[in-house]
DNA sequence: CCAGTATCCTGCAGGC
DNA sequence: TGCCTGCAGGATACTG
C-alpha cells in the first residue's frame, strides 16, 4: 500500500502527535511476519522511553527514541498505523499497540502481514538487512543528476528499475507508472537505451508526482489513512495507474496495461515511447 | 550473475 | 446467495 508518500504523510502527522509521547505499555501477540515481530521483546525495550521526532528512508519509518534506539516500521501492502484514544474499536489485525502516556495509543494494523516492527539499537541502523543498501532519497533536488546514470548502468525495464530499491528509495507501483507516463517513456523500454537527457527529465517527474502526492496528504486507493484517520486525495490525479481500458488524459488513447517485472502497469502506448 | 517467477497473507471484486 | 478465481499500494528467496 504505502508508498513514499504515504509512508511521510504518516511521519508528518506521527511528528505532529506523537513526538514527546513515552511509552507505558505495550500489549499485541508475536506473529510471524517477514521479519518476526517479538511484541516480547518490545514490551521490555519501549516502556519509559519517549518518541522523538520520526524519520523516514523511502518506504521505512525510523520512530527515534529516548533513551537512543529506533523503532523500524515497514507498512508492507496492507500496514497502518493508528494513533487513537483507547475507546476507539480495535480493528482486526491489531498485532501491536503502545499504550502512550497520555492514554493514546498507536497501533500496528496490518492484514496481510508484509509489513514489520523492528527494534534497532543504536548503531544498528548501518547493519540493518532492510536499510543497507537502501538508494538514495528521491525527494532530492539533485536527482536529475545522480540518478541518469545508475538507470542507465543497470539492466532492465525501467519501471523495474524505478521500482528497484537500492536503486532509489521510496518509489512504489502507483507512482512509477505516473512518473512514466508523465515523462512519456514506455514502462518496457531498458533504461540503458533510454538517452540521459530523457533519463534527467523522469527523475524530475520522479520528483515532482512524489511532491504533489505528498502535498495531497497521499493516495487512498482504498484504505490509506494517516494514523489520525485522515485520508490522502491524490488518487484523483493519478493519470495511468488503475486505469487501464480507460482513455489516456492527454490523447484520449485507451491505456493498456502489461505486467512488468511481476505488477501490472498501466500506460499509453501513443504518449510513452 | 542476471532476469523472471513464486511466495508470504488476507480481503475483496467480479464471474458464474 | 454463494463459491471460486484472480488480483492488490512490497520485498525477497528461489529457479533456470
Amino acid at each position: 500500500m504505502p508508498e513514499l508518500p504515504e509512508v511521510e504523510t504518516i511521519r508528518r502527522a506521527l511528528a505532529h502527535n506523537l513526538s514527546g509521547l513515552r511509552v507505558v505499555a505495550v500489549r499485541g501477540r508475536s506473529i510471524s511476519m517477514r521479519r518476526p515481530l517479538e511484541v516480547e521483546t518490545l514490551g521490555e525495550i519501549l516502556p519509559g522511553r519517549r518518541f522523538l521526532e520520526p524519520r523516514r528512508h523511502g518506504k521505512y519509518l525510523l520512530l527515534d527514541t529516548d533513551p537512543p534506539g529506533a523503532l523500524l516500521v515497514h507498512l508492507g501492502m496492507s500496514g497502518r498505523l493508528m494513533l487513537v484514544g483507547p475507546e476507539v474499536a480495535v480493528l482486526p489485525h491489531t498485532h501491536i499497540t503502545l499504550v502512550l502516556e497520555n492514554g493514546y495509543e498507536l497501533r500496528f494494523v496490518d492484514p496481510r502481514r508484509f509489513g514489520h516492527m523492528t527494534w534497532l539499537d543504536p548503531g544498528a541502523e548501518s547493519g540493518d538487512p532492510s536499510l543497507a543498501g537502501l538508494g538514495r532519497e528521491p525527494l532530492d533536488d539533485a536527482i536529475d543528476t545522480w540518478l541518469p546514470p545508475m538507470l542507465k548502468r543497470r539492466r532492465g525495464p525501467i519501471k523495474t528499475l524505478l521500482l528497484d530499491q537500492r536503486v532509489v528509495a521510496g518509489i512504489g507501483n502507483i507512482y512509477a507508472a505516473e512518473a512514466l507516463w508523465r515523462a512519456g517513456i514506455r514502462p518496457t523500454r531498458p533504461g540503458r537505451h533510454i538517452s540521459l537527457e530523457r533519463l534527467a527529465l523522469l527523475a524530475r517527474e520522479v520528483r515532482r508526482v512524489l511532491i504533489e502526492a505528498i502535498e495531497q496528504g497521499g493516495t487512498t486507493i482504498r484504505d490509506f489513512a494517516t494514523p489520525d484517520g485522515d485520508f490522502g486525495y491524490f488518487a484523483v490525479r493519478l493519470r495511468v495507474y488503475g486505469r487501464q481500458g480507460q482513455p489516456c488524459p492527454e490523447c484520449a488513447t485507451v491505456l493498456r496495461a502489461k505486467v512488468i517485472g511481476g505488477r501490472t502497469t498501466a500506460f499509453c502506448a501513443h504518449c510513452q515511447r
